[in-house]
Order: C-alpha cells, then structure tokens, then sequence
DNA sequence: GTTCTTTATAATGGCAACAATATTTTTAGG
DNA sequence: CCTAAAAATATTGTTGCCATTATAAAGAAC
C-alpha cells in the first residue's frame, strides 16, 4: 500500500466515492448518516464531514434537516458538464504543449499503452478511469495552472459516473483509443490546434453518445 | 430580515466568509477551532464543518491536525484565477445573448445604475461585490447553464477579496463603469463578439492593476 | 555551543450520550 | 376522502471525554 489514510474523514470519503461512482450507492439514493457509520465502523462526525467534502465535489446534496442523497444528473447537466470540461481541457492543453517536456509526453504515452490493455479486462471501468485521468493530467502537466487543474478534476470526479457507465454500456469506447492516441500524435508534434481540436472532439463526442443513452432512458422512464 | 438562517452552521459559513473578505480574518491567519466556536456562542462541530465548506470554496486550507487557515494567493494564483473567470465567463455571456430576455437587460441597466452610486459611498466595498455579482449574474442568465453558474460565483469569492482590495487601494476603479456600461451596451444591441470582448478585456483587465499592486507587494517584503 | 533526542503542550481528530429541531408518517376526526 | 393532530424518524447541535498528532521546549550527548 502505497497510501496511508491519516483521518477517518479522507478514509470514509474515499469509501463513498467509490461506492457512488461504482453504482453501488444509486443516484438519488440517500445516505443515512447513522447506517453509514455503523456500517464503516466510525462516529456521525466523520461520515457528515465526509459528506459534506463530496458535496463540494458535486458527488452528493444536501438539503437541511432531510439529509444527503447521491446526485443524479440529467441529460442536460452532462451536456453542460461535459462542455465545461471541453472548454477547461482545451485552454489547459494549449497553454501546456509549448512548455511540456518530453519526458511528460513519453510518460503519456506509456500510460496509453497501460490504458489500451486495461481496456479488455476484468473491472476494466477502476482501472480505466484512473489511467485515463493519469494520461490527460500528464499532457496538462506543462500548463502550471494548478487550480484550473485541481478544477478538472474534480468535474472529473461528476463527469466518471457517466464515463464508467458509457464504457459498461458500448463495451469500450471504440473511438477514444484512436482520438487517445491522435491527440498524443498531435502533441509530439507540437500541433497545438489540432490536437486541441481533437481533444475538444473526444470530449463532446463522449458527451454525445452518454446523453444518447441518458435521453432513451429518460424517456422510457417517463413515457 | 429576508434571509434566515436555519442551521448554524450555514450561520458561521456566513459569519466566517465576510470576516475573511472584508480582511477582519487576515491571509496566512490560523483559524482556531475552540476560538471560533467560544467567538461565535456554538460548539466546535458546526465550526469544523463550516471550515470544511470553505474550503471547498478556495477561501480555507485544512491541514490534518494542523489545523485550518484562510488561504492567501499569490500573483500567479490570482493571474490564474482571472484567466479562469475569464474563460467561464465569456463563455456564459456569449451563450446568454442569444437568449436574454429584454427584462433582463433592463434588470441589469437598473443594477448598473446602482453600482454607480454605491461606489462612492461608506464601506463601498460590501455593496459594491453584492450588486457586481447581480448584475454580472443577470447579463449570464439566458445561458441556462447552472452549474457553470455555480462555478463562477464560487470563482468569485476568491476574487472577491482581491477586488475589494483593489477598490480600498484604487479608491474605486475607474475603467470598470465604463466597461460595464460598453458590455450591457454591446449586449442590448445583440452584438455578441463585441460584448464577450469587452467582458474578457474587463475581466483581464482587472486582473493586471491586481496582479501589478500584489507584486509589488511580494517584492517588498521579499526584498 | 551545537545538534539530536526526549518530553511537554496545545491543537485537532474522534467518540458517545443526550437534547433540540425539522420532517415524515401515522392516526384520529370530520 | 380529506384534514389536522400526534407519534415516529432523522438530522442537527451540545457537552464532556479521550486519542492522536504536530510543534515547541527542555535536556543530554558530543
């Protein structure tokens, strides 16, 4: 083990997140503080701070008095949310490539490689949203702009959910491993508009295809 | 009163955020947990979770069992935050034109003309960072976008501190009517390249005179 | 005198039991 | 069947206590 969790907060954060974002705690499910505690072992104390940190990573609401219940987001909020992060990684990955170095760009594409194995495996969703965060932090890594950076990844945080539930879904994204892969092409050449617009449309295009599949299942809930 | 407070800790949120802005909680300064609640007549629970919502608002650090600290930014970080703003921002704007409705529009003539007077006035600065963000809001509004909404006013607030410091230091900017005026202009007649130029030109704008004053700061007590 | 270790000390982290407050559900009455 | 009071449920908040950790002070070794 390579991280020790020092509070019982950041541990019982960790565990929740997880759990939201692998299903196992649903969408529009709420999170009894009591249950949640005695299921983990710890007091109140640190299940609602817990709370209330993944509040800030959209991951969960609030509401006074009637407790915390796991977000759940409609079409319309992963458009926005997949539009925010288009426009946020793009401006990241421009002002990144004329000062990347190349030992970030052939860390990425070793993370690539890790990636595209990772994809036919077992629980392949994990493993594969860790690496692919890995991959797109390593091409931002020449930007310096760590709060822009910390941003995105916290929309990223919203954004897995629906990533994990994509790849679950279509089986595999076919097209990212291609658009992966021109975006680091792209890179090394130092191409910055066309590997901006690739990465603007691997991003939109995700969005395209969750919001596909979101509309059908609104529509068959209400109808 | 219009608003009231339900749980107290939303109360010390409240409480804590305007101490910090206003500069009564100074930068760097150690927020002492059993000071704050014995200060504030609460115990130490809704303190500590009040610490844990500003954080999430980038206006506290939480160092585990160091303890918390209203966060201090430097140039860069400010240089950062600007560019942010600015991005987000010209983005809601020019998806908001489209759609603005002309009350809208009229809400914000009536919000400006309000600005205007507030500026001159005792603790400007209070007013000032209310009515900007209500306008500032009611110009993005027909973007239909809220989480993107969200974000920009939790950006705010950490500008928020900088630019009352620019207006006590500044004595009031004095390009910023002016720029308001062009961009609310601009966008009544629907010219939405000239309105989205103006705001980033605004926004940047202000983010030079700030990053120029912090600067000279930084030099100062380094050297 | 300097450096390293050890020991205090102060602050945060965490737990348990209890009181209060708000919401939801149940029950009673019309 | 609808409405209002009452009970049940869950969150919110307080107090007191102890554990853990980081920082600072004191002491020992060189």
């Amino acid at each position: 083990m390579s991280i020790v969790y020092k509070t019982r907060t950041q541990l019982v954060v960790e565990t929740l997140r997880e759990k939201i974002l692998s299903g196992e705690i649903k969408a529009g499910q709420p999170l009894r503080q009591a249950a949640l505690a005695s299921e983990l072992n710890v007091s109140r104390i640190p299940v609602r701070e817990a709370l209330l940190q993944l509040e800030g990573e959209g991951l969960v609401v609030f509401e006074p008095h009637k407790g915390a219940t796991a977000t759940e987001l409609n079409a319309d909020q992963v458009d926005e949310l997949f539009e925010l992060r288009a426009i946020l990684e793009s401006d990241l990955l421009a002002n990144s490539l004329p000062n990347i170095s190349d030992e970030k760009l052939e860390e990425a594409t070793l993370l690539l490689a890790k990636l595209d194995k990772a994809l036919g495996k077992e629980n392949a969703a994990n493993t594969w949203s860790e690496l692919n965060s890995s991959y797109h932090n390593c091409l931002y890594s020449g930007a310096n702009r760590p709060q822009t950076l910390d941003l995105v990844n916290t929309l990223n945080k919203s954004a897995d959910r629906y990533i994990r539930m994509h790849l679950l879904w279509a089986g595999g994204i076919s097209k990212a491993e291609s658009e992966h892969n021109d975006i680091l092409a792209f890179s090394k050449a130092r191409n910055i508009e066309a590997a901006v617009a690739m990465l603007k449309q691997h991003i939109l295009g995700s969005r395209d295809e969750i919001k596909a599949f979101l509309e059908a299942r609104e529509s068959k809930v209400n109808g």
